[in-house]
DNA sequence: AATTAAGTTCCAGATAGTGGAACTATCTAT
DNA sequence: ATAGATAGTTCCACTATCTGGAACTTAATT
């Protein structure tokens, strides 16, 4: 199911529940509030059927509806992500690694996982943490412009980066965000011969990465470790510094993984 | 769905959606990973039509299905409550006097709001957060035994609380934990009077807590604000302590609340 | 290798979702 | 304050989607 065949079109919904999904997704990555006919133009449905969709929706409390008629994402969304992040294996098993990598680097940690085109946070370390804390976690950036999502890439088969490669839609958040695709391909060639990639200021201005890619025991990818800092504290020759301790993280944590299901390998 | 009300059947269902999240909630709520079969006795529906709404959740990245058939909450919750929590006003405008308020006390700070008949936890401050801070964020606590909850239910007009309290389902987390009715009628009205509520170890044995309720400018209840502390930290005259500062922090939030429509009021 | 259990697919029938249009409430400008 | 326009809600015949029993395939167990 999960690779795309070459010509093969993917079944384009799973019917009404896509269709329920897709609202709450308008909804949450809305930047502004929504009213009925914002959402009206957007979704492109009827009236009628709409209304119905957006009621359903707020009595299953995915969405809310506030005093001034603006959807907003629910409450129970929280409830059911708390949920999904607090049991997940990978999380569990690479806090530790997370937090001694920090110690070593002093500068922030993430770990993220590929969903289709973008890596997921799963969790973060950071010192100076006031209240933004899990406003990482959860969040969504594009996979040809992170550390994390080029080192992910780099994990791939060929034939399922091929796929993501053809659906990928490129924008230049940056100036040095990579939008050609061959220049994807031959930096994807090099993570793979350095076992570790950078993100060079690719999806934020002044923001540096290095990130290694962390295997089950199919070797098949199942997430990535980074440390990011600020440009101006961080100098290229600071990523190929920590670039061995980066592939020594993503190592303890696969050896963590190896270890959870006993030693039968 | 919890417990059977008076006479007025609530509509059961929406439908097809109603009946994909609770599979949602089915899995993320189970304490350990569930195969097809496990869900097949847990959710009494027959083997085709559940395949096929967990296909559906699946390709839809509600869940995963992962290498040993079992089935997991997916990294989309995550990536749509992570936005959802980011678009919080209640939580934005409250940040800063949740900082003050553990800048006072020194202990561990909670923001709430109501669903139905839980609490689910918006923020949180806390000093010695090692990686555990997410964790707390969206937890869903019940109403009756919690600070932030009973202040919720003290804030509520008579009818909606003698609704809620009508479906509540009393369960004795600890040998204080209040379990009938009338106690906890008793309390609310004690509640009300003094505008503040107390947690006595009522839901985690060593745990006592002090809550205010926040309201809008409607005079309706958004949320509650909380301190909370280790027993052997935390004397029950220090939660009467705090009780004043938990109470201008709440009113501080209704006063951020107020600025923010303008002062047209 | 045989047996049992677990997971997947199929299709006629029934349910729930669809969407156009009519209706009501709310906002805006005069 | 009133008219006009815009936003939000309700209704119902139609039909697309979901249902669920049973047959089938694959994996685990003895």
């Amino acid at each position: 199911m999960t690779a795309v065949s070459t010509s093969e079109t993917v079944s384009p919904s799973t019917g009404t529940l896509g269709k329920a999904i897709a609202l709450v997704e308008l909804v949450a990555l809305s930047e502004r509030p929504l009213r009925f006919t914002d959402i009206l133009d957007l979704a492109g449905q009827p009236r009628g059927t709409l209304h119905r969709q957006l009621g359903h929706l707020v009595e299953e409390g995915l969405l809310e509806l506030n005093a001034d008629h603006c959807y907003e994402p629910g409450l129970r969304l929280l409830k059911l992500a708390s949920r999904a992040w607090g049991r997940s294996d990978l999380r569990r098993l690479a806090a530790p690694h997370l937090q001694a990598l920090h110690d070593a680097t002093g500068e922030t940690i993430h770990l993220g996982m590929l969903r289709d085109t973008e890596i997921i946070y799963l969790d973060k370390v950071e010192s100076r943490q006031a209240v933004r804390m899990a406003s990482q976690i959860g969040r969504a950036s594009p996979a040809y412009c992170t550390g994390v999502g080029k080192a992910a890439l780099a994990a791939l088969p060929q034939s399922r980066l091929d796929a993501l490669l053809d659906v990928m839609d490129f924008r230049p958040f940056t100036q040095h965000t990579i939008v050609a695709r061959p220049v994807l391909e031959a930096e994807i060639a090099a993570i793979r011969k350095a076992g570790h990639a950078f993100d060079r200021e690719e999806h934020e201005a002044g923001i540096r990465c290095v990130a290694a890619a962390i295997f089950d025991q199919e070797r098949t990818f199942v997430g990535g470790v980074s440390v990011t800092g600020p440009a101006y504290r961080v100098g290229e020759e600071m990523l190929d510094t920590w670039a061995p301790l980066v592939r020594a993280a993503a190592e303890a944590v696969m050896e963590e993984i190896a270890a959870r299901l006993g030693p039968k390998g």
